[in-house]
DNA sequence: TACGATCTATTCGCATACGATATAAATAAA
DNA sequence: TTTATTTATATCGTATGCGAATAGATCGTA
């Protein structure tokens, strides 16, 4: 009893577990992706074109969870490389419609393989993850129409 | 049939939600922590001190998931703004140990009032919740210790 | 039609995060 | 003891991320 608090440990928290988590598939995938330089950003960038087909900026940030002016400059970097295609929505000159090319295609083949191969090694029960999944899901959803009813004041400095 | 292949759909993966979910969390408690600028790796930091006492750059590091070289630019600015003491170890002049300062600790409690009120609100299932920290927890450790196996090419650009 | 409100994307400044590299201290080997 | 190797931090360059501020296009309404 000399240590420990039982709740609200370090480890009992659900968001130190995603964070912590979410690190180490980053580190795995920066390895997994190697001298490609490709990183898992990107990949759900292709991912997500690809199974919904053209999309603005903003449906792709919303579609993805990250804001808008972080996709910014990252779209714009992979439209220089020649994975997509990004051009203003002529019928809405705001937007920016952005589309998968062949040679995008051709790295999220690739780099969906490596994804599912470092699945496969990691080795977790079906069952378990697709209900983890669901809790992580509906988190998000709960939290993104949220705020926070408590907000931080500074202590004072002594 | 036409759309949503049967397995790995975007949705479907751990590390998407993970991913995901992290970005949802870290902006609900950037707004949570408001005006103060303070953090959620910041509170991590302080809290992981406050559990396990004076720790070395690198032991942090292990502890908390983040790499060295992360952290520290990080703790050189904490303990510039009076949150943590650091000093080297007089015993061996490599390590810089880490303490938390009495203005660390009231940082620390205001924070993790707001952390707890925030996870309040969000209501959870408390069981599901454990099981899913359970697997999270465990997903990481065996991450932590898989190298790749299929590593990705560069297709050729078209 | 005009003109303010709204929407979309971009840019800016800042905070993480990583791998690679450098440097200094401690340890092992010679 | 000198030298080689390992270990602990720190620094550098690059990639995400965010909120705030900006600029241009569209929409609503007078």
């Amino acid at each position: 009893m000399t240590k420990t608090p039982t709740i609200s440990t370090f480890d009992a928290l659900l968001c130190y577990n995603v964070y912590a988590l979410n690190l180490a598939f980053g580190r795995f995938y920066q390895s997994a992706f190697g001298e490609t330089g490709f990183t898992y950003p990107k990949f759900l960038v292709l991912k997500v074109l690809s199974e919904e087909g053209a999309l603005s900026l903003s449906d792709l940030s919303a579609r993805i969870g990250v804001e808008p002016n972080t996709l910014s400059p990252m779209v714009k970097k992979m439209s220089g490389f020649g994975l997509i295609d990004r051009m203003r929505d002529s019928q809405d000159e705001r937007r920016v419609l952005l589309t998968l090319k062949p040679f995008g295609e051709a790295v999220l083949e690739e780099a969906s393989e490596v994804v599912a191969a470092g699945w496969d090694e990691l080795g977790l029960d079906e069952a378990a993850v697709a209900a983890t999944n669901e809790l992580l899901s509906n988190a998000r959803k709960r939290l993104e129409v949220t705020s926070p009813k408590r907000i931080m004041k500074q202590p004072k400095r002594p």
